[in-house]
DNA sequence: AGAATAAATGAGAATTATTCTCATTTTTTT
DNA sequence: AAAAAAATGAGAATAATTCTCATTTATTCT
C-alpha cells in the first residue's frame, strides 16, 4: 500500500511525503466511505488535525478524493482512483454506515438522458451527479449487530 | 402568509410564536432551498441567531423541512409541505443558485425499481432517495448575468 | 378574563469542525 | 551536499451550531 501511495502522489506530480503516504494507505485500506472524524482517529498521533485536512484538500485538488455528507451533514470522503466504478451511496440512519451502491447500466443511461432533458430545460451544463438512498440495514450489518 | 404560517404550526399541534410565523413566511415566500446563512440574513434583526436554528430544528422535527448540503457543505433548507411535488436539486458552481428539479414519473418509477433491487441486494429498508445534478447554469440565471 | 404553568426567546458562552499562522522540518532542485 | 521550495505540527483564529439561563410569551385551568 505505501508503494501505491507514493505511485499515486507521484503520478499526480505532488510530492512525497509522510503524511500524505499515511493518509493514502488508510484510504486504500478501507476502501470505503469513512468520515473525516473517523478517518482522524485511524491516523490518530500518526497525523497532525491540521495537516490532515491539508492533505485531503490536496486530494480534492488532484481530483481522487470524492467528499460528501451524511444525512447529519458530516462529511465523508472516499478515495476514487482512476478506473474506478461510477457508483452511488447508501446510509444507514441506524448504524451510519454508508455502502458503495453501483446502479445498473441500464439504469444509469436512462439517468443520463434524464438529465440531458434537464440541461436543455434549464439551459445548464451537468457535469455530475449523485443519487443517494437513505434507509436501514436490517440487523446483519457490521456495526448493527 | 402569516396566515398560512400559523395554519401550519397550528396543523402540527407546534405553539404559535413571532419567531416561527416569521421564519416561515420567508420559507413560504422564497419557495426555493436557500442557505441558513442567507436565511439568518434576511431575518437580520427579527429573529435571534439562536432562535433561528431551534426553530430550524422544529420544523424538522415536524417533517415539513427538507435539509440538505450544497456541494461546497454549505448547509441548505427548504420548506416541503403536504402535497408538495417530489423533486431533486441541480446546483449551479458558479453562482451557488439551487434549482428545484422533477424528473419525470416514468423515470421516478424506474428509480424506485431499481430501489427495490437494491433493498434486496443490501437486506435494506430503504424510506428516501435523492437525485443531485451539478453544473453550470449558462449566462442567464438570475444571479449570473 | 386572569392567574398559574409551561414553553419559547434572546444574548452570549460553549462546542465542534475547519482553516490559518508561523517557526521548524522535510523534500526537491541544482 | 547546499540552497531553495514546499510541507508539517502545534495551536490560534474563524465559522457554524448548540447550549445555558434569566426573561418574556403562550397556553391551560379555573
Amino acid at each position: 500500500m505505501e508503494e501505491k501511495s507514493k505511485q499515486i502522489l507521484s503520478e499526480h506530480s505532488v510530492s512525497i511525503t509522510n503524511p500524505r503516504i499515511l493518509v493514502l494507505e488508510e484510504l486504500l485500506e478501507i476502501k470505503s466511505p469513512i468520515t473525516v472524524d473517523d478517518l482522524q482517529k485511524k491516523l490518530k498521533n500518526k497525523v497532525a488535525k491540521s495537516t490532515l485536512y491539508r492533505v485531503l484538500n490536496d486530494l480534492k485538488t488532484i481530483n481522487i478524493l470524492n467528499e460528501f455528507t451524511s444525512p447529519d451533514n458530516t462529511v465523508v470522503v472516499e478515495l476514487v482512483l482512476e478506473g474506478d466504478q461510477h457508483h452511488h451511496h447508501l446510509f444507514c440512519s441506524d448504524c451510519g454506515e454508508i455502502i458503495d451502491v453501483e446502479l445498473s447500466t441500464n439504469f444509469e443511461s436512462l439517468l443520463d438522458k434524464e438529465i440531458k432533458k434537464i440541461e436543455k430545460k434549464f439551459n445548464f451544463i451537468i457535469e455530475d451527479h449523485r443519487v443517494e438512498m437513505f434507509g436501514q440495514c436490517t440487523e446483519q450489518c457490521k456495526n448493527c449487530k
